[in-house]
DNA sequence: GCCAACGTTGGC
DNA sequence: GCCAACGTTGGC
């Protein structure tokens, strides 16, 4: 069990839009970056990750749970991607900011801030928790709720 | 909309 | 295998 974060531009791909899928979830297509498919790859049915909005909102707005391992991107016929699928767990009851992460010492070396550009990153145990609770919630109850 | 950071591509 | 050129991401 492993923890994540999946970013997306909201004009793109927004938190609602993903809600709107349900429990089905919807494929992670369109990531063409080594690093970010390497993560999916080593992915586990039923991680959670929380689900950022980029360019706008610039703040944490959910936590999604990965329902299909990583297989290939139906969007292209280079067969060098692939992804994962993810559905919606839950809202943040509060937004957790950019800001807010970067103004905590203890999310100091959260890929978030020390990795700006990639688009799909691990987040640390420890993080997890922290931002949970920045959020509204008990990151160590999450699957209980 | 700008631009810094950084990943990718391709010529050599 | 280096590195300059280029493209993209994403905060501001």
């Amino acid at each position: 069990m492993q923890y994540w974060l999946f970013k997306s531009e909201p004009f793109k791909w927004s938190w609602d839009q993903q809600k709107a899928k349900g429990d089905a979830g919807e494929e992670w297509d369109g990531i063409r970056n080594y690093q970010a498919r390497n993560f999916m790859r080593t992915m586990e049915l039923g991680d959670l990750a929380f689900f950022y909005h980029s360019n706008e909102g610039l703040e944490v707005v959910g936590i999604a749970e990965v329902n299909a391992l990583s297989a290939p991107d139906t969007t292209t016929d280079d067969e060098r991607w692939d992804c994962v699928h993810i559905k919606a767990v839950r809202d943040m009851p509060k937004f957790v900011t950019l800001k807010d992460v970067k103004a905590n010492p203890k999310l100091a070396d959260m890929s978030l801030v020390t990795s700006m550009r990639l688009s799909v990153q691990p987040v640390k145990p420890d993080e997890w928790i922290e931002v949970c609770r920045m959020g509204g919630l008990d990151g160590r109850t999450l699957k209980d709720l």
